[in-house]
DNA sequence: CTTGACTCCGTACTTAGGTACGGAGTGTAT
DNA sequence: ATACACTCCGTACCTAAGTACGGAGTCAAG
């Protein structure tokens, strides 16, 4: 679980490690996502925790979210019992947020669902539908006679 | 379910009903995310339908996808016996890739729960976790003891 | 002790998705 | 028939999130 040295290495050997360009983490230590690390002769030297970072802004970015997004999830770690409550809310926040998110992802699956039934299938009966009206109609799409799923 | 005329509107009246700005419009004219519309001496002509693109388009966006891929939803519009199954496969794509994100942002929740569970909960047992350790271990974060849910 | 890879820094460029500007034409209510 | 709101168009500007450039310093191997 230890391991035996790898922390100190410099920005290429980082940005190697976490999947990105040097030019990012430049552009995030310029945003204040990743603390200004120690410098060696000039040249910065990172830790293992700063991969983590990274990758983990990566992933919150792929969710959808924006660098500040991740910025506010990062602070989060600057947990005590003073910060605490102002914490456990922020993080209530964003559950919220991303529990909406899904409540909203989950309704297009439906209509897209529905939408390839009726379109993909042109059977006798021309029940075509409507994305737009699927919408309109609160996600209702045409076809609503069979609702068992 | 049939309004009197209401159609015909000018682009500022579209830019009120569909919330959002003149320029927006003009922007997504220019993006083919809407079809040129009708002129009536110089001044573009617009219809219900075009309410209902932008107000979808707006939504998909909230949903975290681009114009583009709003684009390429608005597209399973032109749907006949000739494209169908094109865009059945259009709309499948969708859906997993949807299905994708919505399990990670489970993931995510999952993880804040947890982390504002023991964060924001200075018990006796100082079960501090770190967001940044729950992440890497592929959010199996610190308190696993208990895992009834 | 030279060569090549890596790093430094500031600055400029890019794409997506708009937003604002400004001068000219148009439509409408009084 | 004149004021005022609305529209036209091209162009410029803006934020987010990088990406690229280029000249100078540094480090490590041969």
């Amino acid at each position: 679980m230890g391991s035996i040295q790898s922390d100190q290495m410099t920005i290429g050997t980082l940005a190697k490690r976490a999947g990105v360009g040097v030019e990012t983490i430049r552009f995030y230590q310029r945003k204040g996502l990743l603390h200004e690390p120690v410098r060696q002769a000039g040249f910065r030297k990172y830790s293992d925790d700063d991969v983590k970072r990274i990758r983990f802004v990566k992933r919150v970015q792929e969710l959808g979210f924006t660098l500040k997004d991740a910025q506010e999830l990062l602070d989060l770690q600057l947990c005590n019992e003073e910060t605490s409550p102002r914490l456990a809310e922020a993080c209530n926040d964003k559950i919220v947020e991303i529990e909406r998110k899904i409540t909203d992802l989950k309704q297009m699956i439906g209509m897209l669902r529905k939408f390839s039934q009726t379109c993909g299938n042109h059977g006798p009966r021309q029940t075509q539908c409507s994305l737009l009206d699927c919408f309109e109609n609160n996600w209702e799409c045409c076809d609503t006679s069979r609702e068992g799923e």
